[in-house]
DNA sequence: TATTGTTATACTCTATAACTATA
DNA sequence: TATAGTTATAGAGTATAACAATA
């Protein structure tokens, strides 16, 4: 399931006329407001073009991660996109009975389990790269390929 | 109550450590991952900078688009912020309780409510409104001034 | 009939504590 | 003693439906 925002479709009633605009100057010079802003704008997008699939956000970082690096831990995944162990959990047992990835011994930690995507997660997660690369490309449609490029060398400024 | 995340003080346990890095190149090239990655780093930094006034993010948006804007109806603020009015509800509660903002009886229509800041209130948002500009300059420290220009400029041609 | 503000409520996301089995 | 994965659960954040007062 796929929460909809409301937002680009804003029912008339509700949406912000000229007259009920209010001031917005001093927020729209925050680097954080503005980064929620479009975060919010392409993560909406992001959830309506991959419903098709049933993915969620979290679900397609966790599968392309999978895909490029087969074997990998839970722990190693929870460090990577920042997600608690427990918040991860269902997830990994949704894709799991879903038939998308597969849970193997981990070779040298008896503790660990090795997951690895089954051959239909495995096309199912390159069609979704393709979509996700596709809507990337339209959220981000008033930027020149160079803007882009500065958009996320300066956005990695910020948190790598 | 302030969330606190982990993340810039991950416990070293739990910190990933070279050997444990997987690939992310793929979603390193994606805006909406580097997006929704640079605004968890902000709003920790908000976060913990904020908890000593008592403001979340949303709520210092409101304080200070009240600042700017005296006798703003919660409908106004709910569509700046893209906010659902039941949502604002608590929150407009919460402020006035606090004595930050009071609410009068709009001039010209007997269903809305004018939201004004107390004196309490413009002094508080006041202050903070100077917290977060040093703390938007701290979370943002490794960009340059125009560097920063640019990336809230590239950010609002994608939301606005 | 439509809109403002509100109540009640549900669903998702994120977080902590504590357990198990392995190391 | 510490770590990987798990369970249970609590708390934010975000969503919808429906109502009263006013337009």
């Amino acid at each position: 399931m796929v929460t909809s925002r409301r937002k680009r479709d804003t029912p008339p009633a509700l949406a912000a006329h000229r007259s009920d605009a209010l001031d917005t100057a001093v927020l729209e010079r925050l680097v954080g407001y503005n980064t929620r802003r479009a975060w919010l704008v392409i993560s909406e997008v992001f959830a309506e073009r991959m419903a098709v699939y049933g993915l969620r956000q979290v679900d397609f970082s966790v599968l392309s991660l999978l895909l490029h690096n087969p074997g990998a831990t839970s722990r190693e995944l929870c460090a990577t996109l920042d997600i608690l162990p427990p918040n991860l959990v269902s997830l990994i047992a949704g894709m799991d009975s879903r038939g998308l990835i597969e849970r193997r011994p981990h070779p040298r930690d008896g503790r660990a389990v090795g997951l690895h995507l089954t051959p239909e997660g495995e096309t199912l997660v390159t069609e979704a790269e393709q979509a996700v690369t596709q809507l990337e490309s339209d959220a981000s449609a008033r930027l020149s390929a160079k803007e882009r490029e500065t958009l996320i060398r300066l956005l990695q400024k910020i948190y790598l």
